[in-house]
DNA sequence: TAACAAAACTAACGCTTATTAGTTTTTAAG
DNA sequence: CTTAAAAACTAATAAGCGTTAGTTTTGTTA
């Protein structure tokens, strides 16, 4: 039928992985099959088995390079030497920036982790648990350092991760406004609220 | 093997329906199959076709009729006569209060959407779409008014519609704090920010 | 060009799926 | 108790799934 076209400084595994993202977002894990990934990037099914192992191996692949690349940031942004309000501020805008430039990684690792056989499942919701543990202490901190309003760590934390989620939407009628834009209002809002006073 | 056990003023197709919902949000729509429904429900498979149509009829009323609701809510609220700001309060908290009471089905609406058939399926994008554009009307009304602050109103919306999607993570460890304090606090967060000043 | 490895192909397997057909059991009314 | 309807059952179907086996084509190196 046709052959794998490599990227440059990409495997063949490389496109397999960029294309099932794409796919997995689209239709969802389990309704996406082998066969409909393999016509979207011209082959047979079973070549792609030439390349990768099984199924399950892609979603773990997409799921675990998205959930390192955050635990990576929060890593750099706890050592920083600024606010923590401004560590907030920084993790809010790489939210939204992966939310924009690996769309279809993200929202899968967000939306499809829970196909993930054991005991890579358990593992990613573990490392998701610190992330937000983390978070949660930048939080506390903030509260105690007089920054921060005196709210619910927990339900603050939650509020931005499902807030800066929103971006999903925003990835269907780009059109109107800028992601600096979509990037500035959201932390605005999330920081300093909607209203006047 | 066994009977389906009606509740009070429900019918049998109510109870598939409740437990259809549960297996949903739980599973995924395409990962949950009638044999596993009908397992939850102690009865086979073959026998849900006395009560239903087809698996699909099942995701398009869990998700019409929370539509409906939403929908529904929305209008009571454009037409109480409170400022743009309380408006968008209630509806806040209406959110909050749906994904606490009626977590199963708004998650399912919010998730598994993608799976109906059409013509269900443009029907539903529609009314969500009208839906967001009542709610960018409010937030546009308010900055006029000076009520709020001068924020891209679509951006806003869509912040506010997911962030209260977060309470999906607090259905998990929902122990340590109440619905009132998650209320009060993700409504705090989204009209008045988290920092001080 | 010969030889070897990589990667494509076709065919098929075993399994699961939603759903239908046909039959038996349960329930409710006269 | 009889009868009719409702709702359960068993058995089976056709379609789709991920994946394997075995074979052929393609690409690379000597």
């Amino acid at each position: 039928m046709g052959n794998i076209k490599a990227i440059a400084n990409g495997s063949k595994k490389d496109v397999i992985l960029k294309k099932a993202a794409a796919l997995f977002r689209l239709k969802g894990f389990k309704a996406s099959s082998m066969r409909e990934l393999a016509l979207t990037i011209g082959v047979e099914a079973p070549s792609l088995y030439n390349h990768i192992v099984s199924k399950s191996e892609l979603l773990q692949h997409i799921c675990f390079s998205v959930a390192n690349e955050f635990t990576l940031q929060l890593q750099e942004v706890e050592l920083s030497k600024v606010s923590n309000t401004k560590k907030l501020e920084q993790l809010i805008r790489f939210h939204i920036k992966m939310m924009v430039h690996s769309f279809d990684e993200v929202y899968v690792a967000n939306n499809e982790w829970k196909y993930l056989d054991e005991p890579y499942l358990s593992d990613f919701l573990k490392q998701r648990r610190v992330y937000e543990n983390k978070m949660v202490q930048l939080v506390k901190e903030g509260i105690l350092k007089k920054e921060l309003k005196n709210v619910h760590p927990y339900v603050s934390v939650l509020t931005i991760l499902s807030a800066v989620r929103g971006v999903e939407f925003w990835q269907r009628q780009k059109k109107d406004i800028s992601v600096e834009e979509l990037e500035n209002n959201m932390v605005n809002q999330l920081l300093t609220g909607l209203t006047n006073i």
